[in-house]
DNA sequence: ACTTGGCACTTGGGTGTGTCGAGTGCTAAC
DNA sequence: GTTAGCACTCGACACACCCAAGTGCCAAGT
């Protein structure tokens, strides 16, 4: 009872389960796979592999499916990724080096890897935090009202409308603007708070009430900025794999619905070696996602921006991984431009 | 067999089909509803119900249900928007009044029609065609690279980045927004490329290459602006009322993703009376919709941008029309501050 | 001209039974 | 450590059956 074998027996189960949908048996083991051994043999083999709790029966003497302890097992030290097709990989260069915005070139992503998994994807927003202030502007709406307007230096623009408790001229607003720009121009957003902070202590007393509200705007301007956004698709694919969930789609739906609960679930993924993370089932934390497997990984600068997919545990997970590391590639080429 | 007395019938019918999900037969009907009749009348009634179209019978010898047709007549002629409970209506108020940007209202808004109807609900971003120019501002980021910004009256704001053939002073940058902003100041969205060729060919030659520039950008950011946007909220709904819709709700979902459909189909609802707009099943356009409703009406000043729900067939009419009304009244009213 | 009671008929759904096939676990032999 | 064989277990399916709900229609009543 050789443990190679086991290992290809429960690879053997996963393949199978994973585009058939149904329990797989000993025989049906030795005739789709050229194992050398005989049926008997492999159930021993399952016998063992249940009693280590990666595969369990629905019912007894039905076959086997595979456990999420035994998915783990498989992607970790059994699967391997499976590089993309060359049209493939061609398709999704061409797609993205198409759009012109940031906002097309996250949309093109995001349904392409939907597509390209027929799964539910998720992109994340590169982070701003590790970009810097590149251009301030505050634009005098009406005598108690400012645009705010900060500019990064990756091309993400944010801006907000304050009003202000009293009136302030024209020439005051392009005095704060001058001393504001120049005090943080250049800064890191994820250090513009601080930096604001001082330059707001450094501002001669007349200039204070106004350069306050502007600056707190500015700060949740930097804070809450685009990397709290997240766009979906690909939704429809649920509804196409009902029955692979336990449970309903609804609460799939509730959490994906939930950018709170996106974006903790992505940003607690953890990296293994190859760069991708892989949350199976009941590994996932939020109750409603058990029965759902996630497979996500970094991008852009410092990977710190995540992009994923969202799918019935019983998943291709070789071809899955390739594509979102393929997808992450390829949007982290075209960001770096 | 009076007339009357079969509209009764209908709502009836309608009425405890909606809320107990099984087609309704006669017994059912005289025992819950106080008809002063026997089941042999409403029975008579019925079959004279089936045959205008307005029921039909599932299998022989069961209830009925009612048709497309039947819920059509029911919210024409018989069914009476029942207005909101007063807590309902003070919980949409100090909810709707929290908040402090658009996006924030938009967000709030989608999330608590869905609440409230426990459906799909959709809102469109507001219309920035009727909008006017209040501001317009170009920030030099580098030699060749400006950032143009266009601030509507109604608070939206657009901006984009464009790259100019050629280098161009700060100067020269001022100069330009100096004659396009006092062109263009005040005039409507919806005129302002019309206004903006004009200005454009009253510039001195030496400004014409990169005001073209930046005029064909202010063109897009006027044309393709918010009111392409829109917001969903609890598509989480649909998956509860699985078994309401016919097929599966895949086509739904995929609907709903696809920004240009959902566009389309809310303009392309028509208003009556009452100034909400119902579609009911088969009469949407989209194929995949047939068993779906749509419950919708416009808001804002020239109620020219849209929102409504998305639901079973099976609805409730009333309540959904009247939180439907009620969330775009409160909605203008906010956004008119 | 409606309304009503009565009755025969239809049908989906639930239940119980029997059969079939896939699959297991175990044991004894190789 | 592997294999063949065998008894056993279930789920799935088909079939028969009955029941309750409901209809359609007819003849009688108002």
């Amino acid at each position: 009872m050789s443990e190679p074998r086991r290992l290809e027996v429960l690879r053997a189960i996963v393949e199978d389960y994973v585009h058939s949908r149904e329990p797989v048996g000993s025989k049906a083991l030795v005739d789709r796979h050229g194992l050398g051994v005989s049926s008997a043999t492999i159930r021993n083999d399952m016998a063992v592999l249940e009693e280590e709790g990666l595969i369990a029966a629905p019912h007894t003497s039905s076959g086997r499916i595979p456990t999420d302890k035994g998915y783990r097992l498989f992607v970790d030290r059994i699967s391997e990724v499976k590089p993309l097709s060359a049209p493939e990989k061609k398709a999704i260069q061409t797609l993205l080096e198409g759009a012109d915005d940031l906002d097309d070139v996250m949309d093109r992503t995001v349904r392409l890897l939907a597509q390209l998994t027929n799964q539910v994807a998720v992109v994340q927003f590169p982070r701003v935090g590790g970009a810097s202030v590149r251009h301030i502007e505050f634009v005098l709406l009406a005598p108690q009202q400012i645009l705010v307007v900060l500019i990064a230096s990756n091309g993400t623009v944010q801006q907000r409308i304050v009003r202000t408790p009293a009136a302030i001229q024209e020439t005051e607003l392009a005095d704060l603007r001058q001393r504001i720009l120049s005090a943080v121009s250049g800064v890191k957003l994820s250090a513009l708070p601080a930096e604001l902070g001082v330059a707001l202590s450094q501002l001669p007393p007349a200039l204070r009430a106004h350069g306050g509200t502007i600056i707190r705007a500015l700060e949740q301007l930097a804070g809450l900025g685009r990397d709290d956004r997240i766009l979906l698709a690909g939704t429809a694919n649920l509804a196409r794999s009902t029955g692979d969930f336990p449970l309903s789609i609804g609460p799939i739906l509730e959490a994906l619905e939930e950018q709170v609960v996106m974006l903790r679930l992505l940003s607690e993924m953890e990296y293994d070696a190859r760069g991708i993370s892989v949350r199976i089932g009941s590994e996932n934390p939020y109750g409603g996602l058990s029965g759902a497997s996630v497979v996500a990984t970094g991008y852009g600068p410092d990977a710190g921006a995540k992009l994923g997919v969202l799918g019935p545990t019983r998943m291709d997970y070789p071809t899955t991984m390739a594509a979102v590391r393929a997808v992450a590639r390829y949007l982290s080429r075209i960001l770096e431009e």
